[in-house]
DNA sequence: TCCTATTTTTAACTACACTCAAATAAACCA
DNA sequence: TGGTTTATTTGAGTGTAGTTAAAAATAGGA
């Protein structure tokens, strides 16, 4: 099914009109595997919606290690937050992984039309703040858990959101590796790990869970909120009489 | 130098009668030190103000490893991205670590308040920007940056935000540890390398810098900008004419 | 289909930062 | 001031994940 404007999170609060100037504001582009829309450190004039195929947004750092931040699929928006910054400069390389097609807006003109709508600055809040929670589940997963607790929450993930035992990896191993701040090596040792443990069963890029409550153990997450399951000195979650959730 | 509503980032562009509106949904919060402010998991219903003191923002792993997240200052704000939520609930834990004074807001009536000043929101906007940056390079920081190469970012950042080759560790070094994600006794040997290597002298929290070059190379940063370097193959940083930086 | 290029896996080895333990230093309070 | 607690430092040993290298599997093109 193709990404409609109005079913895409930051547009559903727009009338009519503003949409359709949304709609002419924006500009259609098309991006081979490997071609790179924006590099890190560039400056930021646009913003984009996936409408087809994935997109990685990586770092550098100076002897040549790459990190991948986040992976983007269609539906999503990106880039979105630097509208609002003096000179914004993109932080991050945004590389399509497979063909892809987006539609780019530029930001002046979109945060001329936000003015005119307080209705899209909360969605846009909500958007924002929604990225900020992510991040900081981000920062805990790699401060607070180890390479199997991460590789064991990206396959509870899937499982979730697929609704299915068995689900294909949508990237390169490699790519998944590094978004998990993992190098190839130990997430396909981690894998063989889990297979050992009869945990997982895995076929290339097909893997079917065959434990869920043992992943989802790893995982450290919590089975009702979705969300990662921490520690808190005599607290229990209120909703899941697990500890504590965030 | 007392702490002014008016002066501060989120509020600076509010109209008098919005300003003292403001005021009066605020409430006057004193903490004492450790004394928790929320704790990580509970329903969110404001946001803060630092006045005076010190708080240490927080999250604790299954097995009982702390990880500060971030240190607040006097004139900051935070927790204030929660608003946009649906449910929202605090992702971390708010812990005084000196005697504190705050100003705690109402997220509905100031959500209300928001709605009649897109300027607000614009500032709102570009707070939450902000803070997304700064999460995109922490975890840049963290999976990226070696323990020494992180520890000589945050004396340099000291050494830079106090203008001044001699500075006090505003925290004790375990809380300055855990928020670089690094075990006091790493903190510990790597302040002692760095001052074997005469880069910093030491002096219990009574920092030195002795050569600022050689410790601005190792934390990776721009010294234009004040931002990472990272790695863009064959690009160059256009203002710095260094590699081209985030 | 074969051949090449890329990705993934396996194996042996290494190192960075952690753990554990104890000594020292600093802060706190009666 | 002395005595207790807490924070920091130092030392020795360990483990997790990274490095290096090479084999195996997979994908892609002629």
């Amino acid at each position: 099914m193709p990404v409609e404007l109005r079913d895409t999170y930051l547009f559903t609060t727009l009338t009519d009109p503003q949409l359709e100037q949304v709609r002419t504001l924006s500009r259609k582009i098309n991006l081979g595997e490997d071609e790179v829309l924006f590099e890190c450190g560039t400056p930021a004039s646009r913003f984009f919606l996936m409408l087809s195929g994935q997109i990685k947004l990586s770092r550098l750092s100076m002897d040549g290690n790459e990190k991948v931040i986040g992976i983007v699929h269609p539906g999503n928006t990106f880039a979105e937050a630097l509208m609002f910054q003096e000179q914004p400069s993109y932080p991050v390389t945004a590389t399509a992984i497979k063909d892809s097609e987006l539609l780019g807006f530029d930001n002046q003109q979109f945060s001329q039309m936000l003015r005119g709508s307080v209705d899209s600055c909360f969605r846009m809040m909500g958007d924002m703040s929604q990225r900020l929670r992510s991040l900081i589940k981000e920062i805990d997963d790699l401060t607070l858990q180890n390479a199997t607790n991460r590789v064991a929450g990206l396959l509870y993930q899937y499982q979730l959101m697929r609704e299915a035992e068995t689900f294909t990896l949508d990237a390169p191993k490699g790519v998944l590796a590094s978004r998990l701040s993992v190098k190839p090596e130990t997430f396909s040792r981690i894998l063989h790990h889990l297979s050992d443990k009869e945990i997982i069963r895995v076929k290339g890029n097909k893997i079917t869970v065959l434990n869920s409550d043992e992943l989802r153990e790893l995982s450290h997450e919590d089975p009702f909120t979705g969300t990662k399951k921490i520690n808190i000195p005599g607290g229990v979650c209120p909703l899941t009489g697990n500890k504590r959730c965030l």
